[in-house]
DNA sequence: GCGGCTGGGTGATTCCCGTTTAGTGTCAGG
DNA sequence: CCTGACACTAAACGGGAATCACCCAGCCGC
């Protein structure tokens, strides 16, 4: 009904000069498309990386991101995967350190909130999605990166508890903890921002030494 | 701001026989509108409480929820504003009470957590939003409840830090983080629910007697 | 040469969403 | 019996994600 205008179409352009982009062999486009979306999906967010700003951030028709990914999600998911994957890598790192355990448990959670500072909207799209508009199991992988950090983050919590340091509770539940609580803080710091917080560092000390102190004896 | 139907809340009824609903005469319709939204917004949350479902429910075009909100987000900002004013109340039915400043704030989290794992959606709204998908200023009312809450939390643990009892840091900073270490825990527990998470009340007492231990002397 | 396959690319289309516009039917008051 | 206000509606708009039927260049075996 909207589309009448062929009846008339005097503007019948040849294609003869092809203004169309050459054609990205392989993947190289897919490389393409990934550093626009991400580039948008930083400064954005979720809902603001459309496939169509994505799209013409490439010069390509919108259709053309389905050549390469499944979905929109797909593209969000394969750029959150690298930046977790550093976290992991992080908390790898860290686990491999011959440090007392607690010492171990500080440095993850605090490469875990400068991570989240420091990627927002990746950290919004893994461990602050509901499922509600983003389908959970489209960014499955993703999330069982998240996972993944979890556990290695619970090897030194384990080797505390194994220490019989724990004050109260299972390892399980002080992991659970220890991670949710800094969750907190920085998901709050995150989406509200406009708040009037005291210093964003003096909050993480002041989590941890709580946590720490209130969880772990010496 | 609700209260309006003070007005003269004449009680005409029209048994008429038209195809459409009969005129819901005045503030009627509303109070049905907000039931509708309200059981749709519990069950299936922001984006699943569409204005047309909404209208839907109720049997009138969805055009005519326009007749009584100004948008979509008024329509949720006035259902969760109901919550969070119950949350409210007991916050300041709490600070009241002639308790221990430590027990007060230990009582406040607790109603807290529980408030946030009744009303998952709500709780989200309101203090998960990023103001993404959802327009902050237009849910400014209900923002500016969640804030009062916060205000309502902070006078026990300003009464705890006059009493010298804060192992370290301000007031400020300490009900920042007692705040949002529960936040995290109850927001975890809401968006990733499939987790293998120990039980939620087990890992409440750990979040409460880690923090306030960790933060607060006898 | 040449037919046909393949795969990146496209515009049109579909189906939602929230919201707007231009009305329509029904009343109360003059 | 008007008239105007009001509750309400159908239709449409613009913008999202996703799908469809194509198009066309390059390359293959012949």
């Amino acid at each position: 009904m909207r589309g009448e205008a062929n009846s008339v179409s005097v503007v019948l352009k040849k294609p003869h000069k092809s203004a169309r982009k050459p054609k990205g062999d392989g993947h190289m486009r897919r490389g393409e498309i990934l550093a626009a979306a991400e580039k948008i999906f930083i400064a954005e967010g979720y809902a603001g990386a459309t496939i169509r700003k994505i799209a013409d951030a490439v010069g390509v028709s919108s259709t053309a991101l389905y050549m390469h990914f499944r979905d929109k999600d797909q593209i969000l998911m394969e750029i959150s995967n690298d930046a977790i994957e550093r976290l992991l890598a992080l908390n790898t790192e860290i686990a491999a350190q011959p440090v007392d355990p607690v010492a171990g448990v500080r440095l993850m959670l605090e490469a875990y909130m400068t991570f989240a500072l420091e990627n927002p909207n990746t950290y919004q799209l893994v461990f602050c999605s509901t499922g509600d508009h983003i389908s959970q199991d489209k960014i499955a992988d993703t999330l069982a990166l998240g996972d993944r950090c979890f556990e290695k983050f619970s090897e030194p919590v384990h080797a505390i508890a194994a220490q019989g340091r724990l004050r109260s509770g299972t390892a399980h539940a002080a992991a659970e903890v220890l991670w949710s609580g800094c969750h907190g803080l920085v998901s709050l710091l995150i989406t509200k921002p406009s708040r009037g917080w005291s210093d964003p560092d003096e909050l993480m000390k002041v989590m941890l030494d709580g946590l720490l102190y209130g969880l772990v004896t010496d």
